[in-house]
DNA sequence: CTGCTATTCAAGATATTAATTGAATAGTGG
DNA sequence: CCACTATTCAATTAATATCTTGAATAGCAG
């Protein structure tokens, strides 16, 4: 009968669009996506494959209806196409954390090991920042933070974290974030502060989830050092 | 460098959540236990699918976390593991409605003309239920009736719909409510209410959407008509 | 133990997908 | 127009997924 046919292609229209997530490249692209838009060769670069092979994912990913483009000279951006989006990819690693099973292991491969490092919640840090006893800083590179970032922090991205430690104000706790609880930078960046002996913890989640909770966050304007 | 093996690895991991609803018919199991748990061949049945393909297709939903299983006699039921799964569904859906394009002509095909056909909002409804002027009835079959619903709803599954009109009271709007925003029953529900000349409406979303928004809900307790 | 039911496993045909390579297209600047 | 860059397209290979069929397993009823 023809409405077996027309629920089938009603849920594979569904299902498209969790198959478009289901690929690592893909859905690293929308995890880098997540903190703002990117070019075709600048997605390449980030996920370690050929521009021809990151451009066919893409089409996919339109196809899909993820993502948007905005042409720009010769070069095409990419970026999500709504905060519906955004949420999908949260529930997906969502999910994913809570069949820990697999992913602790996977997750600590990547990141390291994490004993000894501070985890704050976004409410914890929230009140610390009200208390004023602690310096956040953004170690994402810098475009991500010119993009947006919590009020308030500081831009260190990891790379230079090393040569720029004097910009740190003396005495108070650092509390590194970066894109999201499964990026490595915050992780890097806490285990080299506490390498030179300073106080140091990083965010459990990243930018895209301090933004969508609705805390306070400023755009394309440095922070300065508070006090 | 092992630092893009392990990140590939991490990111494979959150795509295989994606992946495991990435199969039109996966999605519908998972759709269908979000109504409750379900032996292996009820979702046959449903999905229209042998037993063997269905039980594959289960095997792949629990080695990627997003159902359960519990073993009662030689049967075993399946459930979603939890309601992080719910609101991954319902994320997939929501950027799929999105992406209006092709999803429109396919749910058009299978629900059929809604033209003539009054839709109210979860809040909608909400507060015509506190006026009093309406008459909920959930359509679901009724197993999905006893394991939850709308509180003060009455059961009548569309199937005996026809044959039980006179259980309706008279000069009330009736609201058909269901699984979901892309679930016939309501649809047919309604079209056959009218056709005897009975006003009606369809709730928009179904009953997952509205315990999860925390609404007043019953469980296993046949609602009786109110008034 | 035997027969029965519900579920899972295994093997094979067909179709889809990811990554690679090399060529084609669309825009920029001289 | 030409050279150059960024992106997309097309063809190939290797790996995977779906569905089908038929057999194997696990628990229940006698």
């Amino acid at each position: 009968m023809g409405s077996r046919e027309a629920k089938n292609a009603l849920f594979d229209a569904f299902a498209a669009v969790a198959k478009a997530l289901g690929s690592g490249r893909r859905a690293e692209i929308v995890d880098i996506l997540a903190q703002g838009e990117r070019s075709v060769d600048e997605l390449a670069r980030e996920i370690g494959q050929t521009v021809a092979n990151t451009s066919q994912h893409l089409q996919q990913l339109l196809r899909a209806g993820l993502v948007d483009t905005r042409r720009d000279g010769n070069r095409i951006y990419y970026s999500l196409s709504g905060p519906a989006v955004s949420r999908l990819w949260a529930a997906v690693r969502q999910v994913a954390a809570g069949h820990a099973a697999r992913l602790e292991e996977v997750a600590a491969a990547y990141l390291g090991d994490r004993s000894g490092m501070t985890v704050l919640t976004r409410p914890e840090l929230s009140e610390r920042l009200q208390a004023g006893d602690v310096v956040v800083v953004d170690v994402r590179p810098d475009a991500e933070f010119r993009s947006g970032h919590i009020a308030g922090a500081l831009s260190l991205p990891v790379r230079e974290l090393e040569k720029r430690l004097d910009e740190l104000p003396a005495g108070r706790t650092v509390v590194a974030y970066c894109r999201g609880p499964f990026c490595v930078f915050a992780d890097d960046a806490v285990r080299t502060l506490q390498r030179y002996g300073i106080p140091a913890a990083r965010l459990e989640e990243g930018y895209p989830e301090w933004a969508a909770a609705g805390l306070p966050v400023e755009v394309h304007r440095p922070g300065a050092v508070p006090g």
